[in-house]
DNA sequence: CCCTTAACTAGACGCAACGTCTCGATATTA
DNA sequence: TAATATCGAGACGTTGCGTCTAGTTAAGGG
């Protein structure tokens, strides 16, 4: 798992995870079907670890706990890369991918803004897919081009931003979270350029 | 071309571009280094053509008719998935694919910004980079999972959310653009499964 | 008009890793 | 001890990229 966030997904065989476990080829085939299977069990468990669901009582604290652990990167970039790789490739681990791992990922997120919502927080009609696709949209496509910074302070300022626009029309919150995406203390050194 | 839309990015073979071309493989190699090279291209010049810069005098409509024309598929998604696949897969065509694909996408969003920027609509220490990562997030993020519609509703609402989020403390605009996510003309029909 | 040179088409070849298949060895049960 | 199941090791078939070779066609100078 270490060898696999230093040295890549590619470098990754599956000769080598059956020598690593000591084993033969065949006997890691029993209990997987591919590479990417191995790869995306071994992922979703360090990911359910990782990110607890909090309950703080409030959508602001919610988010912005759980948007730190979520856009807390130790090494998994070379691993995440691999397995959306993989998934955009072939179809069938595309299902795979999305129901064990994307969609359980979208699930927590929606279970907090539920929650925010039953606390009358956030009004019930509110698009919450649309919501995920923005958090997990922006987190994706850092990690993928990795072009800009992807780090705890952008999760929080996604967070915010979510905020802002699941509370607009409730009543309260356009001023209470209202710092916008220009953020003073947001804008780190020179994250301005392309890479 | 077309073929390559319908049968997907891998069903497309060196052998076959150069015969469809009615030349040897070698002829292809001296002006293209790899297949996804030949495949960037195409795209490049498909994308240049299809999504012009507008000026139509405000942030608002600039958005609406540049994101219109972004989010508007043509059966480009396997040929996209192709070739983030390619740039996931090899760091040397990640860096062609964000030099001359990614980053020149990008570079229409932030004209259109900073042109907002130079009307005096948008503060000038925007974040146009993060803007840009929620648009662009959204759209691939959309483009490589296929869970959810991408079309151009999903790019007026993006733009807005855009508009809403650049404009906030310059004044106006809290209101003026302030449908929010919430949107209710936008809650297409059952849209909020997974797939 | 012929010969040299350059560029081209066709396709064989090497390569790499996946996933399957075979074989001999080890462990388990009667 | 003998029969059976499971396993480690690794050979094998497969696919398509990118390279390399060989024979052919087109261009230009003498």
């Amino acid at each position: 798992m270490a060898a696999l966030q230093e040295r890549g997904y590619a470098a990754l065989t599956m000769q080598g995870i059956a020598a690593r476990a000591g084993v033969g080829k065949q006997t890691v085939y029993r209990w997987w079907s591919s590479k990417a299977d191995v790869v995306l069990e071994a992922m979703t468990g360090l990911a359910d670890e990782l990110v607890a669901v909090p309950d703080e009582g409030s959508l602001d604290a919610d988010l912005d706990v759980f948007l730190a652990a979520t856009f807390h990167q130790r090494g998994q970039r070379a691993v995440l890369v691999g397995l959306m790789a993989e998934a955009l490739l072939d179809p069938a681990f595309a299902v795979q991918f999305r129901e064990r791992f994307v969609f359980t990922r979208r699930a927590v997120f929606r279970s907090i803004l539920e929650r925010a919502i039953a606390r009358g927080e956030v009004a019930p009609d509110t698009d919450l897919e649309l919501l995920a696709d923005i958090v997990y949209g922006v987190l994706w496509y850092r990690i993928m081009l990795d072009h800009a910074p992807l780090d705890e302070e952008l999760g929080r300022r996604l967070g915010r931003l979510v905020v802002r626009e699941a509370t607009a029309g409730t009543g309260g919150s356009f001023l209470t979270g209202g710092a916008s995406v220009l953020d003073r203390d947001a804008q780190r050194g020179g994250e301005g350029g392309q890479e």
